[in-house]
DNA sequence: GACAAACGTCAACCGCGTTGGCGTAAGGGC
DNA sequence: GCCCTTACGCCAACGCGGTTGACGTTTGTC
């Protein structure tokens, strides 16, 4: 019979909500991140993500047993969304690079989600994929396999230790952000050098650098460094 | 006079509670940090910390504008005890090495409060004094203005999002961590070799690995990076 | 066409952060 | 020694959050 063909979810039976829209697990996460991304994390509520979708919020209920599964739900498809269209170039810094700035990427665009999963061993084939992937890259480039474990650690933590940071921040409700950058004016900008002699002579530069990531450049850094490791390995002489 | 020797902070009034406590900025920012080592992030409400010092919770809220003011107090307490006793020790490497395990370490003994504090911005005096004495080492070992402010960047936000990181981790209830693990033994540990051959190559190594910090790794690879940059600027030539 | 299960809705519960008004105790001026 | 100001803790209440159980309605099945 065709339906064998139909996935067990779309099998189910459906009843339109009082708008029209009829209910799914992927509806509901597709809204959830949309939600996210136009208001915010502030304005992300079960109330309101039911209001959303044109349902009570207490229909969410039927498919989620708490906000927690649901946001669990939600991160499992960033990392999928860090790896799809992803593929090997050959040259293991680059590739590395590519594949931190997507993970971080990937998470960033959902903060929320991202705080509560950069802590989490999902287990699930998009984590591991990854996990493989970066593993693969390290191996082929030369590293012998303590030394990959060891940079693969550092690699996936930083990346998801970044994240998490940086998407807290993002994560904030609007005006706690407001008065941290207030806090920063107050105080860092106007610190005297007598007592401060270093905040001071810098104080141009570190304002540039507030708002950023510091992610980029410390994946530069590790990538340096294990770049500096492997060279060291692979000729280990200086004539 | 001696009472021109008291703090202000312990000049004002002070109306003892019902039961007989007397409130300080101190006593709430110490009694909030207790709260969260002990009964967790979600046992940590206004009205439970109100409860555990004998007040109503609003009265919290003459010596804390919000929950917001609070955790910005305990970040800084938390620096303060990261900061108490260092100073520096004339090897800009070893001094930043000491100062990032430091860090690391002291949010980590309050893993709770480290989850709510690390994205923050205190802005007070200790985070100011930890800024100051990075800069301070990183300066005063030759780097340019530029690469120090980069580095500074980076060491800091590196420390934090390790530790926030851990810290996540350290936090959970202890079924989930159990749980953590449980799929780690039933995923990672049996995948074949044919579909995920880097992983199963190196099951071991991550096993041995999986339960430790990444964080003093990172801090040495930032730290040989470091160094390479600052050795090619002092002889920046090639014959 | 009737039945049972799946599903959405409604009303309510409890706890959260926060606020404004009220009582009260401490300290200074005389 | 008295009074008056003022800082402070307490109380009650508001709006909003997640969550639940009972209730009706739709839908597929026989």
């Amino acid at each position: 019979m065709a339906k064998n063909a139909v996935p067990e979810e779309e099998r189910r039976r459906r009843r339109p909500t009082k708008q029209g829209t009829v209910l799914t697990h992927d509806l509901i996460v597709d809204t959830a991140l949309r939600m996210l991304r136009e208001h915010g994390a502030q304005g992300f509520t079960a109330r309101r993500l039911g209001l959303a979708l044109g349902a009570d919020a207490s229909a969410l209920y039927r498919y989620f047993a708490g906000l927690d599964e649901l946001t669990r739900a939600i991160a499992d498809a960033l990392m999928q969304r860090a790896m799809t269209g992803w593929t090997p170039g050959g040259e293991w810094r680059a590739d590395l690079r590519d594949l931190g700035l997507r993970i971080h990427a990937a998470y960033l665009a959902h903060p929320q989600a991202a705080v509560l999963a950069a802590s989490r061993v999902s287990g699930r084939a998009h984590e591991i994929a990854a996990d493989e992937a970066i593993l693969g890259v390290l191996r082929r480039a030369g590293f012998a396999d303590p030394a990959a474990v060891r940079i693969y650690h550092v690699f996936v933590d930083q990346a998801l230790a970044f994240a998490a940071l940086d998407a807290a921040s993002l994560a904030l409700p609007a005006d706690a952000r407001e008065a941290d950058e207030a806090v920063w004016d107050a105080t860092y900008a106007r610190l005297p050098a007598e007592t401060h002699p270093n905040i001071a002579a810098t104080s141009r530069l570190l304002a540039e650098r507030m708002n950023a990531s510091a992610y980029p450049a410390a994946l530069d850094l590790l990538l340096s460094a294990a770049a500096a490791e492997r060279a060291a390995t692979e000729a280990p002489t200086q004539p």
